[in-house]
DNA sequence: GTAAGGATTGGC
DNA sequence: CCAATCCTTACT
């Protein structure tokens, strides 16, 4: 199966989000255990101006990631608790990334990164080359609906009404 | 240095 | 409904 490379990452996040869906998840662990998943449920995080994405508060050490071009991977502990993971896209100094928010089987992110056991480590992990996680493509192209991001109350109108959740169909 | 709060979940 | 739990960010 073909691994998604930088190429497909490097794009507009709301461009890569309809193809993204349906994708498959690989994750393989140390003792050489490897699950693969269907990517169910997604959300997109677009650039400075949109008051949801964490680089709306500019560049720092925890939205450094964000800024570089598309195709490596941005976890952060949300809550104190769970990790939430997002690949990123865009080109260099486009802050954008694509929250994993439900694989099949598996709903909602921080059950996702229980799942995948993410910690801190993959902060910057290049989908690309890693030997623990990547994305697979496949030539299914899948229906799917849109709906507003969960847990953003506090972004305003214009930001919280976008429809920039993707879920399979 | 210190305080506030969050891209969530699970339990009461 | 509300606690858990800790890192990042912004400062009375």
């Amino acid at each position: 199966m073909k691994r998604l490379d930088s190429e497909f990452f490097e794009r507009d996040v709301l461009e890569i989000c309809p193809e993204l869906i349906g994708k498959v998840l690989v994750r393989k662990f140390n003792n050489d255990r490897i699950i693969r998943m269907k990517i169910t449920e997604i959300e997109a995080y677009r650039g400075e101006e949109d008051l949801a994405c964490h680089a709306s508060k500019g560049r720092t050490a925890r939205t450094e990631v964000m800024y570089h071009r598309g195709g490596v991977v941005y976890v952060y502990l949300v809550y104190g608790i769970h990790w939430m993971l997002n690949f990123v896209t865009g080109k260099e100094n486009e802050p954008q990334a694509v929250l994993i928010r439900s694989l099949e089987c598996c709903e909602g992110p921080g059950r996702v990164s229980k799942l995948l056991e993410l910690e801190k480590t993959f902060y910057g992990e290049n989908l690309e080359f890693s030997e623990r996680i990547w994305v697979e493509d496949n030539d299914f192209i899948i229906p799917y609906i849109t709906a507003p991001r969960i847990g953003i109350e506090y972004s305003g109108n214009i930001w919280k009404n976008k429809n920039w959740r993707y879920t399979i169909k």
